[in-house]
DNA sequence: CTTAAAATTTAGTCTTACCTAAATAATTTT
DNA sequence: AAAATTATTTAGGTAAGACTAAATTTTAAG
């Protein structure tokens, strides 16, 4: 059976939440999944006694996905970047504007659906921030890009992938020019608050450690 | 307060179940939504005591829409059949396929989302079975069509609707070239069966009851 | 190592939207 | 007009998924 579109979300931010190997915490996730920490107990456990268990969770150890349930996961998130690629090319949306509907449509598109946008959008591979859509057979691509902040000065690179939710910050770098699939190039690098002179198109900004974290980059050989 | 998927199941079922000017039944109610008769009393119950009221209710005497219910009904059905419209046009549904698909997205999507698909289509004023789209106002155009039925020998029409849910039924019209914007000419009534005897491009079809009052047309002057 | 703070879990409620079984009302049949 | 059938409503439950308040564990500080 499908799971219900909260079980879907909270699979969604766990796979989210534990990218970085450790175990998702209950204060994590009421707090990406605007819930009170009691109401994320509660739920983590049901899903813990499912069969096959969703989620493995040990008593105040956090959770991780089991395989069932990162392939739940994995199914939700290529749901979602698939629409957000097909809003913003058919629709006309923005990449600030496509999350909140993407979040909402994710849980009732068929599988039918699903395969029609990704032959129409020709099975993109990065949705419109650059995150990579799982593949039709739930396998996440391994993501070989590097954060723009360990480039330095001389050093060229396309932007691949921009993470961020807040719509200013996001319209802020489109205003840049910051966008995925953009040449750019380094021209100097400061050891002192670790800014970075970057040249995109004819411009030049002095980006902030805040903000190039958040842009990943393929260097140029 | 958007109403919740379920209340806007039952306003859009009411409103279609009350266009021929009468109150809507428990059990009609029931049929139509999969649910039973004691749930559909436990909802109206429940819309009618709503501020602002959503049905006007005498218990053993069934439902009709107020005017905010019926607001609230046109917008749903605006959502589905835009949707139709758009699931034909940009993702090559079949008429017979798009309507299990609108029937869930037609309670996440934004009213942005309806403005963007809207306007993508040119404003259309039917969907894909022709049935007439709510205006973004939420007044439903008057449908001035004539059931094939009705028609006689010589007379000539265009297809404008087709009332059917049945996929079944649906495939078998789209095989006779019987689908919205086609043109038709009546070559023979016979009065014993109601069969009409009809022309549909260089193709004459003998066609039944069950199915000429299910074809709606505008005739030729 | 003991205490204070923070995180987590338990216990008990609430709301929504269903259900079944039983009671009642309305409509048909005899 | 009474009896039988059908339609509708009431009463009492269940399941999901949230919440608050209180209890417990874990972690951090002194
Ligand atoms: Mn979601
Ligand atoms: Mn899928
Ligand atoms: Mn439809
Ligand atoms: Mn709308």
């Amino acid at each position: 059976m499908k799971p219900s579109t909260s079980i879907q979300d909270y699979l969604k931010r766990i796979y989210e939440l534990t990218e970085n190997g450790l175990p998702a915490s209950t204060n994590d996730l009421a707090r990406e999944l605007n819930v009170r920490p009691a109401s994320v107990t509660g739920m983590i456990q049901k899903l813990a006694a499912e069969k096959p268990a969703l989620v493995e969770y040990q008593k105040h150890q956090g959770v991780t996905l089991t395989s069932a349930g990162k392939r739940a996961a994995l199914e939700v998130i290529r749901h979602h970047r698939l629409l957000e690629a097909w809003l913003v090319q058919t629709l006309g949306y923005s990449w600030d504007e496509v999350h909140e509907e993407a979040e909402r449509l994710e849980h009732v598109i068929s599988e039918d659906f699903e395969r029609r946008i990704a032959a129409a959008l020709g099975n993109p591979t990065r949705d419109p921030h650059g995150e990579l859509i799982p593949t039709a057979d739930l396998k996440m691509p391994v993501d070989d890009t590097t954060p723009l902040s360990s480039l330095r000065a001389s050093q060229s690179a396309t932007i691949q992938r921009v993470v961020a939710a807040d719509p200013n910050l996001l319209r802020h770098l489109d205003s840049l020019g910051l966008t995925p699939g953009i040449q750019i190039e380094v021209i100097e690098y400061s050891e002192f608050d670790n800014n970075l002179t970057v040249k995109v198109g004819r411009k030049v900004n002095v980006l902030g450690l805040n903000i190039t974290t958040k842009i990943f980059v393929e260097i140029q050989k």
